[in-house]
DNA sequence: GGGTACATGTAATCAGTTACATGATTTA
DNA sequence: TAAATCATGTAACTGATTACATGTACCC
């Protein structure tokens, strides 16, 4: 039940990861998309959550095309260019993964703390992890303004998102005030 | 100058990654210490914001031994034990690594976001999450007032978690009571 | 017609994860 | 003395990162 069955019967055995749903996701809402376009996407959307590179994202869709879960159509004219469309298995997958419960729970995973749990200095970290965040806060703000009418799914990880900038502005904040 | 030199004048070429500076910087505070011991350290503190796999703690000090950046010396009683201590090539490139600013921006990389991103409904999530971050916040503010006498490293970075702790449960919480 | 940025991928390497294996030591 | 847990690692696989390669379109 965990896994996919083709359409030719065979059960499919590979492990689907947060790669595999993130294209899987983005696929549902732009049929036809070309891995070109879900860079684009990615960069413009998840990137803050979950960053994906370049050889990734030409691979996975190939993967996923395998297992039956996307279809995949190249268009010949010249340059060969893949075109990727999810299919009902691919829907079925995914929507059983987002129905599934989450166990792992995240990390904070952020370099600069860890440099000040060893020690580092913090004032001199704190100074430009501010203006960095800051700027990022600025950018979701704008999205959540120009982007107003978007699903509902992407506007609230964006408030989770800013959340947690605002408490990270808060934090280096205070780290930059402090003396030593 | 981004790489140390081993005493006998060559140049190791080894990339350090932020699991080979978790090891040297544990490896500094205590001299000696065992594979074993440091996944124990590494549990109890820097978890929540950076794992660490079994495999990777064994295999990293000897790399880092390799490098010339800890000595290993294996103790020979029944089943072989190694005991790592950090060289002075050691600490110089961790101070180096620690005087360095950052530049990659922290990622959120919570699953349970992600899907709340692509559409999943959040209550079912925010549920369950909220009662894993009230739990987490639970133990770190235990784990600050057991540890207070801690050098201040660790002190900042248990702040920084309890901050993101709370940010995450008032967001939880928020969904949890918003009608879909 | 030469440069720059966009578009589209591949190859090779490396880090991280999962699973396996087993010797010591304590406890019931 | 059997079971459980602590302690100590290894092997194999797979996902992620870096670096490379090159066609196409537009702009100056």
């Amino acid at each position: 039940m965990e896994c996919c069955a083709g359409q030719d019967g065979k059960l499919c055995e590979m492990r689907l990861t947060p790669t595999s749903y993130i294209v899987l996701g983005l696929a549902r809402w732009s049929p036809g998309v070309t891995a070109y376009e879900l860079e684009r996407t990615i960069n413009a959307t998840v990137s803050h959550m979950w960053t994906i590179q370049r050889s990734q994202i030409y691979r996975e869709p190939a993967r996923l095309a395998e297992a039956g879960l996307l279809t995949a159509e190249t268009e010949g004219d010249g340059r060969t260019r893949t075109r990727f469309t999810i299919t009902p298995d691919g829907e079925r997958s995914l929507d059983a993964w987002l129905a599934e419960g989450v166990q792992d729970m995240p990390q904070l995973r952020d370099l600069a703390i860890l440099k000040v749990f060893f020690g580092a200095g913090p004032q001199a970290l704190a100074r430009t992890r501010l203006l960095a965040h800051q700027a990022r806060l600025k950018e979701y703000e704008l999205l959540r303004e120009v982007g107003g009418l978007a699903q509902s799914g992407p506007r609230l990880a964006l408030e989770a998102a800013i959340a947690h900038e605002r408490t990270s502005i808060r934090y280096w904040s205070d780290l930059a005030k402090s003396s030593s």
